[in-house]
DNA sequence: GGCTGTAAGTATACAACGTACATATCAGAC
DNA sequence: GTCTGATATGTACGTTGTATACTTACAGCC
């Protein structure tokens, strides 16, 4: 789709496998391996070797499709944008501009975002965690898309540049930061039948952590998605009308 | 704590120096000095022979504070969230129930935390990614008591368990995750003059991110003290007075 | 003093990792 | 066929985390 995908000789008659032993290495699959290898044995269990394996291949031909491990790490952040941006499914501004329901489409982008987290939980350390070290205009371009696509999306609401960004930077922090509360650890021990066991709650001691002790149990109880879509309402609806006092 | 001149004994052959006693090693030592280490070298520089290096040690030495490299990680979020709960000074609730001022308060927590986080940036990835693997009741107790107080803040404002714990995760990721949005890189080449240049926006195509390009320039231009406290005023508000019907 | 048990730090060694560099293999144009 | 560039392999090296065994430092007792 983008400007390397993979070359197709396809308007021959002949389609003759490229190769009979194995099909070609390609960016797009060496990095869906990568998450798929992530996603399930961990992100420590990533090495070159191992997805060189998973591959068919020696690990040295990696190289040429991510010049480095880092790069690596970066294009699996791209594989996920791209299947938060796909997921979106046609973009919906389809004809001449249905001005108003751009809240719903925000609320679209940030439930599609927790599910693809949903599907690779593992990755999701990766996506909060590299754009720190790369900057705006070397991320990839499934992620600038995505934003882009927010962007365009306030945009419909109308307000001066400043608004925006604000508003732009409130939902981006939210969606991850929801993100990241919601999937934190907080079973202990799953095999175990009994909660308090099971929740390894007999290391708080009641003394110095009697709030955390009593509503640990329930913290877990929730419906995220109505969270998420409540909290994202809370900030569009609290931010939206800022005073321009400054 | 104990701080001492440490002396790398170098001089080597037999004689006995009157002084060469190095301080002691100790936990907080250990996971002070990695941070040190992370905050000038960067997290990848952090590794068991370098930090011991640094504390004129041979590395195996620091396999007694911290159980190996993971531990030594997780370790240094504890000290991150020591320097938190810290730098929040007295307990402030004082004496018995000043009863309103819990809301403030919780601005004091989000202010202190960005505050540390600035203090340390590289060591952000570690605190926002770490909990995603240790399970609550293995949380550093320096995270715990954190928490704790987050709650008992919360519980000022006498809601019913469930809302005081959507309040909670609410919290919690609007303080972590408008951290990571704020702290993304968006300069590309800092030496540039040219704005244009500097952040790299000859890399982003007009007609494929017009919205980006044109707001990029604005992104870093904000006050994040003034927009932490507005988006914990606007989920404090939107949330806090939800309806239970579920 | 000297002896001794335990904690603190050292010394050595090794498997696994990322990756530089040189080589082999293959698809298509001539 | 031969040539040529892209693609994959093979080998090798320096670093990393850490297991294991050893040495030193010191407290308490005689």
């Amino acid at each position: 789709m983008d400007r390397e995908g993979e070359r197709s000789s396809a308007a021959r008659g002949g389609e003759r496998a490229p190769s009979p032993r194995r099909a070609r290495l390609t960016r797009s699959r060496v990095l869906d391996a990568a998450v798929a290898l992530v996603d399930r044995d961990g992100l420590a269990a990533l090495t070159m070797r191992n997805l060189a394996t998973d591959l068919g291949v020696e690990p040295m031909a990696l190289y040429r499709y991510a010049s480095g491990k880092q790069a690596l790490l970066d294009g699996m952040v791209e594989a996920f944008c791209a299947e938060v941006y796909e997921g979106l499914g046609p973009p919906a501004e389809g004809a001449g501009g249905t001005g108003r329901d751009w809240r719903a489409e925000l609320h679209r982008v940030a439930e599609v975002f927790h599910a693809v987290a949903d599907a690779h939980p593992q990755v999701v350390p990766l996506v909060v965690t590299r754009p720190l070290d790369v900057p705006l205009a070397r991320r990839p371009p499934a992620m600038l898309r995505l934003n882009e696509h927010v962007l365009a999306l306030l945009d419909r609401a109308g307000l001066d540049d400043h608004a925006t960004l604000r508003l732009y930077r409130a939902v981006g922090g939210w969606v991850l930061g929801y993100l990241l509360v919601d999937r934190r650890q907080v079973v202990d021990n799953p095999d175990e039948p009994e909660p308090l066991l099971r929740l390894g709650l007999h290391r708080l001691p009641i003394s110095e952590y009697p709030r955390l002790r009593a509503l640990a149990r329930l913290l877990a109880d929730h419906d995220p998605a109505e969270e998420l879509a409540a909290g994202l309402d809370a900030l569009l609806d609290g931010l939206g009308d800022h005073r321009t006092d400054d």
